[in-house]
DNA sequence: CACGGTTATATTCATTCGGATATATCGACT
DNA sequence: AGTCGATATATCCGAATGAATATAACCGTG
């Protein structure tokens, strides 16, 4: 079946989707970017990568990273970070709840067509 | 001011978003995949290669083409294909409506936290 | 002070993707 | 029959992308 998957524009070449909010939420489980890449099956370079992109696109980090310390560092989102995550998953069920209806409307006009 | 991207993932891997919907409504409007194009400023190649892959995706073909003729031919969308991309426009402007509130609500805490 | 685990960063390589190009086919019209 | 403009399709090449690898820096703790 048919799902939605959305993704914000922000500036000109800026875009944030799925894949980052998710990483964002590792981040925030594990309190580390590596440990989050290493669950998430990416890797640590493609996840500093990311968190990069996003940071610089925000204007204020939407991580805050430690290094060195007992546990060698770690990374916490930030409280933009966090606003970032908690909206963008309100804004993902009011739309998919408000499309729902022409979700199953074109899943059928598709099927019948098939005939 | 950021706005919202949206897109129907479909199967295992497929999707289809804002790029192929305009594509179709291009094919429609000029009733030929190549004008069609030729105004996105995209290659025929590529065109040719979405409308290829929507034609597979949803088992029954969006575009109908006919070669030959006095304006060597052209192309339509199918009822299927007419149907997808209103049914995704709708779904857009639901989509849109109902997360309206929150990305505002988005954007003014991402700019309180710029200060 | 060495260790450990993490952040931070550069470099290289393979793969994928799209652009460019070329060519064949088709069929209404002159 | 020949022209024209569009579809259909293959091939080649450069650019962009991401994976892999390597290495430096950092700092609490033993």
């Amino acid at each position: 079946m048919p799902s939605l998957s959305l993704r914000i524009n922000l500036d000109p070449e800026g875009r944030i989707g799925p894949g980052k909010i998710e990483l964002l939420e590792q981040i925030a489980a594990f309190g580390s970017i590596s440990a989050a890449a290493r669950n998430m099956d990416m890797s640590y370079k493609r996840a500093w990568d990311l968190v990069e992109e996003m940071n610089r696109l925000f204007g204020k980090p939407v991580v805050a990273a430690q290094t060195g310390g007992r546990k060698g560092g770690g990374a916490q989102l930030t409280a933009v970070g966090l606003a970032i995550v908690s909206r963008f998953r309100a804004i993902e069920r009011a739309a998919e709840s408000a499309a729902q209806q022409h979700m199953t409307a074109l899943q059928a006009e598709i099927a019948a067509a098939q005939i």
